[in-house]
DNA sequence: GATGAAAAAATTTGCGG
DNA sequence: CCGCAAATTTTTTCATC
């Protein structure tokens, strides 16, 4: 019998060649970009980079593709942080639940360290996020405290290089 | 005279129409959508879609494409956030520059409140983080102290809704 | 502004090395 | 695994409403 699979090896990911990186790395800049200039690029057909793409995506390693939009451009100048600490730990499915519900918690993380939840918002101003937090975060009956971090600017933001 | 550039008003951003947010939403979720799909499903032509995403590009609201990459499928496993405290104010540029050499640190925010310096760490495993943390971050001679939060899971993650 | 049709370009498939 | 080339689909332009 053959069980390849190790799900419990700590090498559990995808190897890919260089070609796959260039490829990825490619993407990351622009997702639309025409498969023909990618084969032009890096000496290939563009047969071979939709084979590889389509591997990728099957693997798992591609994830989607999205737009990039800019928060300021559409009205949401303020960007901050907000680490959470619970009253208990067992609350963390229910508070996760009531954060998901408020569109301006653009992603929600599950920390050790000083904080039990840490969140990232968007809003459109101070006054917004003031509200939001008086009036629907700290609102939260389970959450004990919480902790502001204001992003002044984001000087790097981009992802791990494959 | 015509002075309607108004940059220091308060409303300084773009106004969009129904049929740009239903075109964000769905290019936020796969922005190789073919724009042909987008026009049927959004009862208009093609041509109206095209005309549509090249103008959001020309205003700054779309600011490109890109991949996603699973980091744990290309084998980082760990992520984690660092808070920077820095010796001076003044130290930040040459701080900022040193941890952009680091291909680890995927974002960075100038912030207001605990922390000079937030950033947001990929890497390999705990041992990577350690090594990094000791022999790259710390060794940063205009950096004070760093407090570390370890992200055990990430349950939301999305961008604001157009 | 939006549209439909035409032209140009890119994606996708299947055969063969 | 790769490439070629055909078949299909998509993007892009443009005259017209």
């Amino acid at each position: 019998m053959n069980h390849q699979n190790a799900v419990e090896n700590e090498h559990d990911f995808q190897r890919i060649d260089n070609l796959d990186k260039q490829v990825l790395v490619a993407l990351q800049h622009n997702a639309r970009v025409p498969y023909a200039e990618l084969a032009k690029r890096f000496g290939v057909s563009a047969a071979t980079i939709h084979v590889r793409v389509e591997k990728m995506k099957q693997t798992g390693i591609i994830n989607g593709t999205q737009v990039l939009l800019d928060p300021k451009a559409l009205g949401y100048q303020v960007c901050c942080f907000i680490g959470i600490n619970l009253k208990a730990a067992g609350d963390y499915p229910a508070v996760l639940a009531k954060l998901e519900a408020l569109a301006e918690v653009t992603e929600a993380y599950y920390t050790t360290g000083h904080y039990s939840i840490f969140i990232k918002i968007r809003c459109r101003n101070i006054d917004a996020l003031h509200r939001l937090l008086v009036d629907q975060i700290q609102a939260i009956t389970q959450i004990q405290s919480t902790e502001t971090l204001l992003s002044l600017s984001q000087p790097i933001s981009r992802q791990i290089t494959p």
